[in-house]
This record gives structure tokens, C-alpha cells and sequence, in this order.
DNA sequence: AAGATACCCTACTGATTTGGTAGGATATTA
DNA sequence: TAATATCCTACCAAATCAGTAGGGTATCTT
């Protein structure tokens, strides 16, 4: 399951795609419309910038918006960011590979199922992006 | 990610399939050959037999075994029973549904998405078995 | 019946992760 | 230079995870 922390980005995120273009917008509105703790935000925007999703301005009409046109950015990528890994398990993933002391990977039946199972999600969150959050959509 | 729990009953789970009727298997055994806390194993064991995955023998001769022929068991259930949910939002669950208090989940972007996931994961780990974790596997 | 065998069961504990908060530092604008 | 708003580190409580302890209970052998 996705954490709250991550369930708060994808909220946030979607508030920022329904105002794209339109300017920095304020954490602290953010926090309030879509009633995500806003200490807790602040640390999960910041995250988001530094992994290069979002951007920032400081001071007077400052505030977050999004980087890049939202069709840039996946699905997938943010999870990776605010979840951490999508596979379920380790000898697995692409992006957090651990090598699988318990068995032999190229002859493994649970590894195999786990492949799958990895490349059919990916299929549908790497190809997503941050505009079907919103795309005439209202609100999560 | 699978929880250290749920991987060491996949690893005692493929030791069971292969010695599947050969007669019960002892914890200590299983273990022994697969390295798993001998302690921990024995309550991963319990709860595999509570949920009926599993039948158990006492004292001499004793031990654990599978109950129904492995093809009848899938690993969904077996993940949803050591490692909770499959579904990556609980308003996608379908075994663990909670309403989504964030958003309208008929016309919620994220909702869909990991819907989608939901249903391209269980399209797989509903229909693998026991069988297809053992060395020898059959073929599909 | 006695002893040995092997699972059954509850409770506990330490480590890690999750879900935040606190409080000030830094950059920008007016 | 004052106000604004993000940046940043550290901290904390609660929950979960990973595993242990210690005896209870059922079964088998002799």
C-alpha cells in the first residue's frame, strides 16, 4: 500500500496540476484545500523538489509549481520518490535492486512471478503522468 | 515490497510444495534447509494453517504439510494473508476496501490508475500457484 | 502409563519506519 | 529593512516489523 505520505503527494500534486501555469502556489493553500498537515507538506514538497519534480520561489508571491509540463512527468517517478520501490521484491526492482541471497534468480519460480507482476504495473505507471491525476478530473 | 515474513513463508512454502506428500515436514527441518528463525518460521506456520493453507501433524512423525493440492492455492491469497494488501490504495482493495475520504473515487484519476494495477496484478497472482514456486516446476 | 516428540499459543522485546512537529536559517520582494 | 515564504535539521511518539521466550497441548512409542 502507498503511504499517507505518499497519498499527501499525489494530493498535492494534483492541486498543483489544476493550477499549472498559473503561477507559485503557496504551501500553506495547499495544505488548507486539500487538508494535508502543513509541516508534513512542507518536508514532502521539499523532497519533491530536490528530486526535481517541482520547483520554487521564495518571499512574496512566491510558492511550488510544477517543473515540467505534467505530461513529463510519470507516475512511476514520484512513487520511486515518496514510496520508494514498486516491485515486491528486491531481486526484482530497477531502481532498488538487491541481489537475491535465498535463491537462484534465474531459476526461481517466485522471482519470475514477481517480474510479471513488476512489468504490468510499470506498464500502467510509467505511462501515466501527472496530467491523468487531474485531466478534467475533480479533486483527491 | 514483501515483508521479511511474507518472503520467508514463499521459501518455506516452495520447501513444502516439493516435498508435497511425502508426509509432514518438521519446522526445525524447514529452518534448517531454507535458513529461516526457527521461532518465526513456527508462527508464520501457525498462521498459514489458521488461514487453511496449511495442515499439521503432532508429535512423532509429526509436522507440517500442505492441505490441498498446491494448483489450488494462489499466491494472492498467500500474499494477502502474511503481507496484508495487494492493492496499492485501500479505496482499490478489494479484500481490505476502506472508502476514500479524499476523494469522489468515480472520478478520481489516481483511483483509476491503481485500479488498473490492481487488476494487471491480481490477473497474475491469482492465477499462479504453489506449483509454479517449486524447483521442478510444470510447465504452464 | 510414561516419556518423548513436535506443534500450539500468548506475550513480550528491541529495532526500524511512519507520521508528524519545532524552530530557526535563508532567500526574495517591496 | 521588514515582511514573506521556502529551506533545513533535528526531534518525537506511535505503529509496525522481526524475532524470542516459555510453557501448554496433542500424539506417538514402548
Amino acid at each position: 500500500m502507498l503511504s499517507n505520505k505518499a497519498q499527501y503527494a499525489f494530493r498535492a500534486l494534483t492541486y498543483l496540476v489544476d493550477k499549472y501555469e498559473q503561477g507559485p502556489v503557496l504551501i500553506s493553500d495547499i495544505a488548507k484545500k486539500k487538508k494535508i498537515p502543513l509541516k508534513f507538506l512542507e518536508n514532502i514538497l521539499l523532497e519533491l523538489k530536490r528530486a526535481g519534480i517541482l520547483e520554487s520561489k521564495k518571499g512574496k508571491g512566491g510558492g511550488y509549481y510544477i517543473k515540467q509540463h505534467p505530461s513529463k512527468t510519470s507516475i512511476a517517478a514520484v512513487v520511486r520518490i515518496v514510496n520508494g520501490p514498486i516491485s515486491m521484491l528486491p531481486c526484482v526492482s530497477l531502481y532498488f535492486y538487491e541481489h537475491c541471497q535465498n535463491c537462484d534468480e534465474k531459476n526461481c519460480g517466485l522471482h519470475d512471478m514477481m517480474e510479471g507482476v513488476r512489468d504490468a504495473t510499470l506498464n500502467i505507471l510509467e505511462n501515466r503522468t501527472l496530467n491523468d491525476l487531474a485531466s478534467g478530473k475533480e479533486t483527491l
